[in-house]
DNA sequence: GTTTGGCCCTAAACCGGTTCAGGCATCCGC
DNA sequence: GCGGATGCCTGAACCGGTTTAGGGCCAAAC
C-alpha cells in the first residue's frame, strides 16, 4: 500500500471537542455555534467556525442521530411483485426527482422493495422502531388504504402521493390524472369514435379506480354511453389480455383508452398479432409518457405524467412536514394528453 | 386522539439498562449476552434473554451506530440521466433480489440517483464522511473505471458487478453475456444471415464493450467478417437513430443485434416506420429480456439477464466482504438466448 | 498451602454529539 | 445604590449501546 493515498482512512476523526479545545471554549458552545443557535457572541461564533472548518471538522451523523433522536433520512417502501415492478418506470424517476431536494441537504434514502402488503407494514414498523427513517413517502394509494392508519399510529411523517379517498391526518401531493382521461376520451370522440373502450388498473389501487370514473364520466359527457371497461392488475399481461378479449369480440371497439403505458404497448402487440391494425382498424391511447411511447410505431397518443416533479415536491412537502409539523397539499399541473400517432380517425364501417 | 392506538409511540424505549435492571446485572454483561459473546454463564444469558424479551427490548440502531462505527446499511449509487435511467428495469429487480437478503439481516439499502459521474465520486466521499453505509454496489462499469480507485482510497467495502478490465482490490459478482451475443449470432446465421449488423451500446462502458467484442468475435467466427457496427450511448434515441442509419443504407443488414432491449424496440418501431417487415424483411434481437419483449409483435428474441439472482449474488457477496473482510468472485450462469418472434429465416433477395 | 489460570461478572470509560441548569458579568431601570 | 434582567459561557448529564480493565471466586497445578 503507497502512503500518499488515504488522506481519508489516516485523518483520526476530529470530534466538536478538538475544535472546543482548540478554540479555548467548552463543547457545548461550539455544538451551539455550529447550530446557529442564540447565546453565543458573534466574534466567538465566527472564530468556532473557523476553528472548525480549519480543523477539517465534519459532524458525525451517528451521534447527531443517537443524540437528537433523528436519522436524516427519509424513506420509500414499494409493494409489488418485482416482475411488474420490473416494467414500471415510474419510481426511478420519481427517485431522481426526490434526489434533488435530499442531496443538498444531506438526507439519504432508504429504499425498501417488498414482495407483497404484508411485509410492507412490517417494513414500516421496522423502519419506525429502527429510527432508520425521519420520514416516508406512501405511494400506490389503494382503496381505503390500511396503510394510512396504520403509519398515523405509528406516528411516522408522511407524504401522501396523490389524495386518499379516506381522511387523512397526512399532507398529500398530487397530480389530477382525471384531466388526461378525460382528455383523452375527447380527443378519441372528437376523431369521431364511438365505440371506445377502457383497459383500466387495478380497482382497489386509487389511480386505478380514478382513472375509471374518469373513463365513464368522460364518456357521458359525450354522450356515448358507459363504454366497455376491462378491470386488471396493471400488470402488462394482464393489459394483454384484456386486450385480446375486447378485439376479439363481436363488434370491437374502435378506439381503447388504456390506464397505462405498459398495457397499451402490450395492447399494440395483441392488434398486431391478431392482425388489427393501429390506429387503422383501433385507435390506442396510454398513461404516463413512458420513454418508449415516443419510439414505438405507430408512436403512443399517451398522457404525460411527471414523475420527477412528483418527486421533488414530494421531497419538499416531506421535508417541511418534518421540520415544521404540518404541511400543505400540493396540487400538481394536471397530467395532458400528447398527441402521437397511435389515434387516428376510425376507418368507416 | 384515541386511547387505544399508540402501542408505540407511549411506550418508552426498553433500554438494555432496563434490562440489566430487571436482571439484577450490569449493562456490559447485558450486552454480551445479546451478542452472545463468551465470558456469560448459560443460565445467566438465558435468563437476560427471556427478561429482554419479555420486556420487549430492541436494540436502538442509532446507539450501536455510534459506538460499533457501523451503520447497518448497504449503497448504491446510480449515475445516470434520469431520462435514461427511466426505460431501464434493471434496477429496480436488482433492487428486490438486493433486498431479498438485506431485510432477513436487518440491513437498509441507500439509494442515490445522481445526474453524471462528478457528483457520483462527492455522493460516494459523502456517504463515507457520513458513516452512511457500511459498503456499495458499483455497477455500469466503465473502461478504465476511476470509481474503483476511489473507492479503494475511501477504503469502502464494494462488489464490483462484473469484472473491471483493470486490478481491482474488490470482488466481482458477475455474468457472463458474451456467450449470449455469441449465440445471437451463431441463431441468426443458422437461419441464414449474412448481414448482420450491431447496434453497441457505448463503447466507455464495460458492458457495451464486451457485447460489442463478443460480435465481432462470433462473426468472425462463423466466416462472416467483422459485421458492421453502429456504437450508441444505450439511449433509446440512439438506438431509434442507430436503426435509422442501419435501415436506410444501401444493401441494409438482414438481421441486428442490439445491446439491449429497449434499443431493439426503438428499432422495431423504426423498422415499422421505414415500412421494413420484421422479422420478413430484418430479424432483430435485444439483450436483458425485460418483460416487454415478451409482448412486442413480433416478440422479442432476446438475451435473458437475471437482474434479481445478480441482486442476490451481490448483495450475499457484499456482506461476506462485510463481515469477513474478504470475498470470493461469483460468476453467475451466462445469460443465454431466448428465442422468439422477432428472428426468422432472412427473405430470398 | 500457595500459585496460576479461567470463568463470570462489575464498573467505568467511550463513541460524538445535544441539551439543560446554573454561574458570572454587564447593563438597565428605579 | 440596588434588584433584576440579559447575554455569554461552563460543566455535566444524556442518548443507548460497546468495550476494556480489573475484581472475586473456584479448581487445577506445583
Amino acid at each position: 500500500m503507497q502512503s500518499t493515498q488515504d488522506s481519508v482512512k489516516n485523518s483520526a476523526k476530529v470530534t466538536i471537542a478538538d475544535v472546543a479545545r482548540e478554540a479555548g471554549v467548552s463543547k457545548g458552545l461550539v455544538s451551539f455555534a455550529l447550530n446557529d443557535r442564540p447565546g453565543v457572541a458573534v466574534e466567538t461564533r465566527a472564530r468556532i467556525l473557523k476553528i472548525a472548518s480549519a480543523l477539517g471538522w465534519t459532524p458525525s451523523l451517528r451521534a447527531r442521530s443517537l443524540s437528537s433522536k433523528r436519522s436524516f433520512a427519509l424513506g420509500l417502501v414499494i409493494a409489488r411483485d418485482p416482475e411488474v415492478l420490473g416494467s414500471d418506470p415510474f419510481f426511478t424517476s420519481f427517485i431522481a426527482g426526490v434526489e434533488t431536494v435530499l442531496a443538498p441537504e444531506g438526507l439519504a434514502l432508504v429504499l425498501s422493495v417488498v414482495p407483497d402488503a404484508e411485509t410492507e407494514l412490517q417494513t414500516y414498523r421496522t423502519l419506525v422502531t429502527d429510527g432508520r427513517v425521519d420520514g416516508v413517502f406512501l405511494s400506490d394509494l389503494r382503496i381505503d388504504d390500511a396503510r394510512i392508519t396504520y403509519l398515523a399510529e405509528l406516528g411516522l411523517p408522511t407524504v401522501t402521493l396523490g389524495r386518499p379517498d379516506q381522511p387523512s391526518p397526512f399532507p398529500a401531493v398530487s397530480i389530477d390524472d382525471t384531466h388526461g382521461i378525460a382528455e383523452s376520451v375527447r380527443h378519441l370522440a372528437g376523431l369521431g369514435h364511438r365505440r371506445i373502450a377502457h383497459v383500466a388498473g387495478s380497482p382497489a389501487m386509487l389511480h386505478g379506480s380514478r382513472r375509471q370514473e374518469a373513463f365513464t364520466g368522460a364518456m357521458r359527457a359525450a354522450g356515448l354511453g358507459d363504454g366497455q371497461v376491462v378491470e386488471t392488475d396493471f400488470s402488462i399481461a394482464a393489459g394483454a389480455d384484456a386486450a385480446r378479449r375486447l378485439l376479439s369480440q363481436p363488434g370491437p371497439p374502435t378506439a381503447i383508452v388504456f390506464a397505462s403505458d405498459p398495457m397499451a404497448i402490450a395492447g399494440i402487440g395483441v392488434a398486431h398479432e391478431l392482425g388489427v391494425r393501429v390506429p387503422e382498424d383501433v385507435s390506442i391511447t396510454g398513461f404516463d409518457d413512458i420513454e418508449f411511447a415516443r419510439y414505438l410505431y405507430p408512436a403512443l397518443t399517451t398522457v404525460g405524467a411527471t414523475p420527477l416533479v412528483w418527486g421533488r415536491a414530494a421531497a419538499t412537502t416531506l421535508l417541511g412536514l418534518i421540520r415544521t409539523g404540518s404541511a400543505e397539499d400540493v396540487d400538481l399541473p394536471a397530467a395532458r394528453l400528447i398527441v402521437r400517432g397511435s389515434a387516428s380517425i376510425p376507418a368507416p364501417h
